[in-house]
RNA sequence: GCCCCAAUAGCUCAGUCGGUAGAGCAACUGUUUCGUAAAUAGUAGGUCGGCGGUUCGAAUCCGUCUUGGGGCACCA
């Protein structure tokens, strides 16, 4: 009998007939690691107890308390115990993958009839029965030609095709509890019974193509969510809830910021509280970006195809584009023109006008860009993803020794806009060359070695996405973390030789010979509404007092005070700040209560003390209690805090 | 674009078997002047998303379009 050596976490190694499985291994330590294991790490690898270990390697015990391997089991059981409810439910259904997800899992089916609530209800009990009865969990290695055989006997095309994707070297799992059987590379538990019953919830069915190909059929997919406890689940079904609770189009309506209406799909009615904090954040990038060394320009709405056509959008982009045809006056035939996509080829059209110097460069070109594209229907999402929107866009013209520190340069910029507006967090993606490329191997090995030098100068990490880059040139997104941990990507820097070429750029080099510049597409919020949406959701509406639509509502307690109360809020607004007076007949618990709904970050309340005094009575929005200050005192405090943080 | 679900008053929602459309909040008008998260009475408010069909009769059943939602695909 060979013997291998599995070395353990501690560092010591002991020595093992070939062949052990990972159970024996755990049982051979202590009877309560036999009974209490559930999976283990070899090598890095989870790993089935009941699989033979045959060589030397690293080994690790998993046990329930070890969280991520055994949330990890606990979803894979579940996707599969799913499944086989389902086929004992409706025996015609086809089965097909059932993968781990973000806290749980999903199965796609192939049914002629649509999944209904009651069904998933049915499934559930189904599942229960299953787990109840703790079937002993078994695979097996099969062969290629009997796998294909078993499916094709059992009417499972979609398990054929999978086997048939699979490489010929892998070994095909067979993964049986019970008299039901799956196709899975597992590893599993070892018996249904050790998955907790009340730690799961079906949440809802949707369609899925197959593959992920819109040209294959589409599934019926069920999602459900799996924890290690009741609790747990508890615990995440609240969390989901108060994520409904900062829906960006439920604040959006309650806080009056703006509507949409199906007049104009993807396109946003911005009302004067949203619109409030629209401008004041695009004047906050405008000062950002003139301190940076940008100009600030704007470009045509309506451009004729010729332009799009040079560009190469015409022949790429067109059918996410606004084509609109106008009948001109005298001409022989109609104009063709396009809404713009993007702003870059306008951008190139302001550079080209009047020979540019070497000297010019890096000429640093910024627009808040109103862009039109057609979204597929299905891609809308309230002011998240939209029809008509505005980028917080620039180009930079540089040569190709300047991509460096303009990518560092962009990097701090970003970084600071971002924790001025809340988001310490971001983290970058670095997407290098893919697989079908234009330009020479030395040329992408220099713009690649830029922005990684560009990077690490700013001394952030990266990860890296290796072919993700355009087809011209790599680029880098910027994802930055939400309160809730979510993560959106907004920010991008992307390297572009190919549209200065396409469009004709150039400057004179200090040769006095012609060159062609690169170009630098970059943005930083990505679009102001996505990004407000975004900024509505990590602050659940109550947005920073420099950012609040309205900031201040003084509140009369009695009509008498009135004329204080107009008076207070003329200081207020003298000292640029959004106040508004409330002296309707109303109690002053009704208008507290009314304001702080509405995310007003600050209720002055005043009453005939105050009047006497020449203070004021300030609550803070979630505040349980008041504070009375001097007048003087509370317009100096909100006057500084109504500064932008680039201000202060 | 594809699959499923939905659309009733400004908002949230009820509406049974196909038989004259309902509630709460908001709004408006009185009364109430009140000290930090909902005073009180009354009034008004609707082409039940659009169009077509079935029916003596449609918010309700069927078709279709539009929009929204959950996903998938898309996001050079």
């Amino acid at each position: 009998m060979t013997q291998i050596s599995l070395t353990f976490p501690d560092g010591n190694a002991r020595q093992f007939d070939a062949g052990i499985t990972a159970a024996e291994v755990a049982a051979s330590i202590s009877t309560s690691l036999g009974k209490k294991a559930v999976s283990a790490n070899l090598d890095g690898a989870h790993w089935d107890l009941a699989w033979p270990i045959e060589n030397d390697a690293a080994i690790a015990i998993n046990t329930m308390a070890d969280t991520a391997p055994g949330l990890e089991l606990i979803r894979h059981d579940l996707a599969h115990i799913m499944a086989r409810a389902v086929q004992e439910l409706w025996p015609d259904v086809k089965v097909t993958i059932g993968p781990v997800r973000d806290y749980g899992w999903f199965y796609d089916f192939d049914r002629a009839e649509p999944f209904t609530p009651e069904d998933l209800g049915a499934i559930e009990t189904k599942m229960k029965q299953i787990i109840a009865a703790k079937d002993p969990v078994r695979t097996e290695i099969w062969d290629r030609e009997r796998a294909i055989a078993h499916y094709k006997a059992k009417d499972e095309p979609f398990k054929i095709e999978l086997i048939d994707r699979i490489p010929g070297d892998e070994p095909l799992r067979m993964y049986w509890h019970g008299d039901w059987q799956d196709l899975c590379r597992g590893p599993h538990l070892q018996n249904t019974g050790q998955v907790p019953a009340d730690g799961f919830k079906l949440m809802n069915v949707a369609g899925a193509y197959w593959l992920g190909d819109s040209t294959r059929p589409m599934l019926q997919r069920i999602y459900g969510v799996a924890f290690k406890s009741r609790d747990d689940l508890k615990a995440h079904l609240t969390m989901l809830e108060e994520a409904a609770l900062r829906d960006h189009r439920k604040l959006g309506r309650e806080m009056n910021l703006f509507h949409m209406q199906e007049e104009a799909p993807g396109q946003v009615f911005w009302h004067p509280n949203g619109w409030t904090i629209y401008t004041t954040l695009q004047d906050y990038m405008r000062r950002k970006q003139r301190a940076a060394g940008y100009v600030e320009v704007n470009t045509p709405q309506v451009v004729d195809r010729k332009l799009w056509v040079q560009s190469g959008h015409w022949d790429n982009y067109q059918e996410h584009m606004f084509i609109v045809e106008v009948d001109e006056e005298h001409a022989r035939e109609k104009s063709i023109n396009a809404l713009k996509p993007m702003n870059c080829p306008c951008h190139v059209q302001i550079f080209n006008q009047g020979l540019k110097s070497y000297r010019d460069l890096p000429l640093r070109m910024a627009e808040f860009g109103s862009c039109s594209r057609y979204e597929p229907s299905g891609a809308l999402h309230g002011i998240m993803r939209v029809r008509g929107f505005t980028q917080d866009d620039a180009h930079i013209f540089c040569r190709e020794d300047q991509i460096e520190s303009e990518c560092a340069g962009f990097i701090e910029f970003l970084s600071s806009v971002y924790k001025d507006l809340g988001f310490e967090e971001f983290e970058i993606m670095f997407a290098t060359r893919p697989e079908k490329r234009v330009g020479t191997e030395e040329s992408w090995d220099k713009m690649e070695a830029a922005l990684e030098s560009a990077i690490r100068k700013t001394g952030h990490e990266f990860t890296l996405e290796p072919g993700e880059g355009a087809f011209y040139a790599p680029k880098l997104d910027f994802k930055l973390t939400d309160a809730i941990g979510r993560v959106w990507q907004c920010g991008t820097f992307q390297v572009d030789p190919n549209l200065p070429e396409r469009l004709g750029a150039t400057y004179i080099g200090e040769d006095s010979q012609r060159h062609r510049p690169y170009m630098l597409h970059r943005a930083c919020l990505g679009s102001f509404e996505r990004f407000i949406g975004i900024l509505i959701e990590n602050w659940a509406g109550k947005l920073p007092f420099w950012l609040a639509p309205r900031q201040v509502v003084v509140a009369s307690i009695v009509s008498d005070v009135d004329g204080y109360t107009n008076e207070v809020v003329a200081a207020l607004k003298a000292a640029g700040i959004r106040a508004e007076a409330d002296t309707r007949n109303e109690k002053i618990n009704y208008k507290v209560r009314e304001h702080s709904l509405g995310k007003v970050p600050v209720i002055l309340a005043l009453g005939a003390r105050e009047v006497e005094e020449r203070s004021v009575s300030m609550r803070r929005l979630g505040d349980k209690h008041s504070r009375t200050l001097s007048l003087e005192q509370v317009i100096a405090d909100l006057s500084a805090e109504a500064k932008a943080p680039d201000q202060r």
